[in-house]
DNA sequence: TTCAACCACTT
DNA sequence: ACCCTTGGTTGAA
């Protein structure tokens, strides 16, 4: 008997149950076996649960009857089907839902990695010390819980490549290649060579994780050795695939899964540049998904996982899901949704001295502190009365996450902003944030597991309250609400100019609300703004403003557009930059003659053709496919372009392409060289003037070149 | 030129 | 489920 300490760092079903690989303690990587029965259940008609018994004796289970809870209707008459590998559990079930269609089924289609940690107290990433008889697995213990904060670092050995060019806009000639102290470029051409290569760093360095860009739809797919540290399976690949989220279409790229080591393809990974590598590690760690999945999965997969978990772990039988396409939330009700929250009109103008508080995390607290969740929905008074009760399930699985947010934040709030601990810590305060923020959306999700759409509206009534009684709290304080945006307020009190000014209103609203608060800033001043089309008319998220500290907030304007050019979005930066230096808004005034320069140097650098072509990129979303539109707009007839080259297209993808005069009018980020001569001045002057327009006006409305259009 | 239809983005 | 954003372009009338 053997005994090893180590992380889990991978988990998959093999031939006889699971295989387990631990980057262990003594650096070297183990891969170990366990056996694994799972249990999937079927509740409905005595009669059809009898004939599905019968059906299933002649297969190679076991069967029992048992009482289980569903979360929704209480105690069940289940029949419990077990099988003994669970590879063999996806086959079966789907043998026996097609079958005996009319039962419901449950635990029937959980991710592996949870049932382990449902079972055994440790997910992946965990650190865990392991009984072993030769590579079998007799005894494991975990010796952390993805809630530390200051876990021990997994010591990950890890491989970089990246090809020098975007694959889609010609073949690559290099990759460049990261590992170690190593840091080279490596020819393509002759690719013999180049694969003995990579080959040659697989078996030497041994990476735990190949990061690459483009590695799930370039490099890994024209790759013919097999890059897994299993070298008894052949690499997982997932297809290509639209689909709709939260009001858009996404695209996703395939996949190239590993089983033994991680692949991340960056260029094809959710959010990774939101939160990137340490993010998508903190996520997988709270989640227990596996990296690979979480990296290339929605938030919304991660919250879903936890959830499961938390059912497993308190006997709540998790309802299996048909395989259909996902139904789409359509923008109306994503639009819906969004409007649940509190919106106010702003006071449009200028205001000097205006502090944003901010409820933090605020739906999810709620969600905590009013124990929303689809089985207690209109019981949450009472459940709240009651004291200490654990809460629902929705609850349950958000308390450890928002109580680990917090004290993240806190904690880089105690560090000096130059530790380099910070660098790490804020990535993965923003990946749980996005789980947070995700699983508020889930609640009212149709398709979601555990989600009703009562409860989300619940959330949103109580937050409307909740800023209705900071708002009376505020005024009955002698400050003056200038706007309320879903969780946060904007405050002025003549008097009030520093931090400290505004700490006795924070305390007050924490104390009235429950809900705990933040003060974002102090704005030296800041900017609403009003709708173009009729100036009397406040838009609720066009802001921007100036803190105490020189920092520049902004909200709706062009420059948090995807799809404004770089050229206009620096151009529009650099105005704020200018105003920014200015200590008070009459100072700002002062500075107005320096942001006209700064516009006009712009637009002598278009005129000039000194401003380079990426700068002027304009990317925009696919939302269907190009032959469905019935007004193309730049983007499909950037893409039709695209395709003549003998490319492909699909929905979901991002175009870029410059604005041309003549025909075509766009030319194509990929599709040949542009000639610079080509560029359609007058609409960049038009897209330069409106974005300048959207920070300047304000401070001059009167001088105005053309006089606002009232409606 | 006007106007309705269409489209993308926002968190 | 009900309401339904803004800021823009396209193309027919």
């Amino acid at each position: 008997m053997a005994q090893i300490t180590g992380w889990l760092i991978d988990l998959y079903p093999n031939e006889t149950g699971l295989a387990l690989w631990l980057l262990g303690e003594d650096d070297e990587r183990h891969k170990l076996h366990i056996d694994f029965p799972v249990t999937l259940y079927a509740a409905g008609a005595f009669q059809s649960l009898r004939q599905a018994w019968r059906f299933l004796q002649s297969k190679n289970v076991s069967l029992a009857r048992e009482t289980r809870r569903d979360l929704f209707s209480g105690e069940r008459a289940v029949l419990a089907v077990t099988v003994h590998t669970p590879a063999a559990l996806p086959g079966l079930f789907a043998e026996l839902s097609g079958e005996f269609p009319a039962l419901d089924y449950y635990d029937a289609d959980i991710p592996l990695p949870l049932r382990f940690a449902a079972r055994t107290g440790i997910s992946l990433l965990g650190r865990c010390r392991l009984d072993l008889t030769d590579n079998r697995v007799a005894a494991i213990e975990a010796l952390d819980d993805p809630w530390q904060l200051d876990a021990a670092q997994l010591p990950l050995r890890v491989l970089e490549l990246s090809p020098e060019v975007d694959p889609s806009f010609r073949p690559p000639r290099q990759v460049r290649v990261q590992y170690g102290n190593a840091d080279y470029s490596l020819e393509i051409e002759p690719f013999r060579a180049f694969e003995i290569a990579i080959a040659s760093i697989l078996r030497r360095f041994d990476p735990d994780l190949i990061l690459t860009d483009y590695g799930d739809t370039w490099l890994l797919p024209m790759l013919t050795l097999n890059p897994n540290r299993d070298p008894d399976r052949q690499v997982l690949t997932r297809k290509a695939e639209s689909y709709f989220s939260y009001g858009q279409v996404v695209h996703r790229g395939g996949q190239v899964h590993l089983f033994g080591r991680w692949h991340i393809d960056r260029k094809n990974a959710m959010l990774f540049n939101e939160y990137g590598l340490e993010g998508v590690l903190e996520q997988a760690r709270v989640s227990g998904l596996g990296v690979q999945e979480m990296a290339r999965k929605s938030p919304g997969a991660g919250i879903t996982a936890m959830q499961m978990l938390t059912a497993l772990q308190t006997g709540v039988l998790v309802p299996a899901v048909k395989q259909q396409a996902e139904s789409a939330k359509t923008l109306a009700e994503l639009v819906q949704a969004d409007k649940g929250g509190m919106i106010y009109q702003p006071l449009t103008g200028l205001h000097e001295n205006v502090a944003q508080i901010d409820f933090a995390s605020m739906y999810p607290s709620i969600i905590v502190n009013f124990n929303i969740s689809p089985e207690t929905a209109g019981n949450t008074l009472v459940a709240t009365e009651g004291g200490v009760s654990k809460g629902g399930l929705i609850p349950q699985t958000l308390r450890p996450l928002l109580e680990k947010r917090l004290a993240l934040k806190r904690w880089i709030s105690e560090l000096d902003p130059r530790d380099c601990r910070v660098k790490t810590l804020k990535p993965r305060s923003a990946a749980l944030k996005w789980l947070l923020v995700v699983c508020f959306g889930y609640l009212g999700y149709k398709n979601a597991r555990f989600g009703r759409i009562e409860s989300h509206e619940a959330v949103t009534g109580i937050s409307r309250e909740l800023l209705l009684q900071a708002k009376e709290v505020a005024e009955a304080m002698g400050f003056l609400v200038l706007h309320m945006y879903i969780d946060c307020l904007f405050v002025q009190k003549p008097g009030c100019k520093a931090a400290p000014d505004f700490a006795p209103l924070l305390s007050a609203i924490e104390k009235q609300t429950g809900i705990p608060i933040a003060l974002e800033g102090v704005y030296r001043w800041v900017a609403f703004l009003s709708s173009r089309r009729d100036a009397r008319i406040p838009v609720p998220n066009r802001y921007f403003g100036v803190f105490a500290d020189g920092e520049i907030k902004y909200r709706g304007i062009e420059l948090r557009r995807h799809d404004t050019p770089p050229w206009v979005a620096k151009t529009q930066l650099a105005i704020l930059q200018c105003l920014a230096r200015a200590k008070t808004l009459e100072q700002a005034r002062d500075f107005l003659p320096q942001t006209q320069a700064i516009v006009e140097k712009a637009k002598r650098d278009l005129r000039a053709g000194r401003v380079p072509p990426e700068e002027l990129v304009v990317s925009q979303r696919l939302s269907r496919a190009v032959e469905d539109y019935k007004s193309p707009p730049p983007a499909a007839r950037a893409a039709r372009q695209w395709l003549e080259a003998g490319k492909s297209v699909a929905p979901g993808q991002v175009m870029r392409f410059v604005y041309t005069c003549g025909h075509p009018d766009v030319w194509a980020v990929g599709c040949g060289e542009l000639d610079g001569r080509m560029v359609d001045m007058g609409r960049y002057l038009k897209l330069l003037n409106r974005a300048v327009g959207s920070i300047l006006d304000i401070f001059a409305p009167f001088s105005s070149e053309k006089p606002k259009m009232l409606i």
